[in-house]
DNA sequence: TTTCTTAAAGTAAAAAGTACTATAACCAAA
DNA sequence: TTTGGTTATAGTACTTTTTACTTTAAGAAA
């Protein structure tokens, strides 16, 4: 335990001999994994860096934390910096803090990854990256720092959290068919799926509710329309449904 | 994108009037959720604090991450110094970054959880620690800081893992009975099973291998003993098997 | 030997999952 | 207007899994 201008502060690495001012010098980020899914392939919103170090490599969009601001308010102000949108589902799923990991020093950084409606946004450039765009996770090119511990992490995450929970409607426009919903996990777990099959299990989930709608514009039958119904399953939440496939 | 004695480091924070090294003045913590299972319950390590602020309250073990070690490191260091435990079982799962969450200055913490055969070990209050006890999960004193968000996030986060991933077997003893981690499963997630379903279903995982041993000194039909079989487990995991019950 | 507790196997009905087939709706070109 | 191609959507037969029980028997202790 020591006493001092930090306040006190419990640790028993006092028996080593680093100034306890050494244990105040971290800095702090927060790196977002977009995920947005267009025509059948699931993207990621990656940026191509401006400067050194990694200069015109690709990176995952992220910004240090300002002491004044709060983890997940952090996170939240580079989301709407970037892509302009507000309510964006966002969710913090790893910390990486190896000790090299950062060639500017000691920078610790948290990882969100966020879902977007990507028909709402087509990214542009700004002062900040040389480029921007959106990457097929099949397909992405080597990433600076160590970005591709945390796509791979960010991307592992989404897959198990979808067994468990209705994220992947964030995905989606409002109003969507069944297809879109099975086209959506076939990219993302990259697998195929029995059509007539899987219409049944994720009906069956109960969550989502069919519209007096149709599609416009196709060169076949219309598929019926659907929405997901938020508080039918905040209601069946109690009953763990089962997204699994 | 500043470039300074720190490197160069991008961010869009330039706006605000901040010097740049107030970014490089955080203090980073890893707080360590520690569970055992003793004789039906679930219990959780804390201990009592020494010395102000929150005094004499209960906490999460935890200490200041130096400057010189990896995070990782860094949970498997304070595991050590508490249990004097080896390979114990650590994983991380949520960073606490709220700004004002401790007194002392702008100090964000990682979020550790261990699974500890508590057979094992004793704990003993130590010189930076007035006292130290396990705690039934369904009975927690007022917890220092905001430890009490911390844990219930650490339970959340256990009681989810013990779906897809064999975990448990990490606080029973190398040798045990079906009933045993029934037991286990029954005091984490709060609910009954039925006897013979519940080992059809662990049976039926294939990751149990029954040993020629029985229990003994018990005052009634001794029950036969099994082990955890790792490598059968590595080999099925491409068939996700379903832990859930 | 009897009694008590618990392990462990069995069983029958219901539910869920799987792999298909069939039908009907719609568009577009002939 | 007809016809062919495409896709939504319903249906069906079969297998597997789950669920809620019952039964049997193995040991320990009185």
């Amino acid at each position: 335990m020591i006493n001092n201008k930090f306040g006190s502060v419990d640790h028993f690495l006092s028996e080593n001999n680093l100034p306890f001012e050494d244990f105040f010098r971290f800095g702090l980020s927060v790196d977002c994994v977009i995920f947005g899914y267009h025509h059948g392939t699931l993207k990621v919103l990656l940026i191509q860096r401006g400067a050194d170090p990694f200069k015109y490599q690709w990176a995952i969009p992220g910004d240090l934390v300002s002491p004044e601001e709060d983890l997940d308010s952090s996170a939240e102000r580079i989301l709407q910096h970037l892509t302009g949108l507000k309510d964006i589902y966002v969710e913090q799923f790893h910390t990486f803090g190896q000790r090299d990991r950062h060639p500017a020093g000691r920078v610790v950084t948290v990882g969100y990854f966020a879902l977007v409606e990507s028909e709402k946004y087509q990214p542009v450039a700004s002062h900040w990256a040389s480029d921007i765009g959106w990457f097929d996770i099949r397909n992405i090119p080597p990433l600076a720092f160590d970005h591709d511990d945390i796509l791979a992490k960010g991307i592992e995450f989404l897959r198990k959290k979808v067994r468990t929970e209705p994220v992947v409607f964030n995905l989606l426009p409002p109003k969507f068919t069944l297809l879109d919903i099975q086209g959506l996990y076939e990219a993302l777990l990259l697998e195929k799926f029995d059509k007539p099959n899987f219409r049944k299990k994720i009906l069956s989930t109960g969550v989502l509710v069919p519209l007096d709608e149709v599609q416009t514009n196709v060169a076949h039958r219309p598929a019926k329309l659907f929405r997901f119904d938020q508080e039918r399953y905040d209601t069946l939440k109690g009953n763990t449904i089962n997204f699994e496939l």
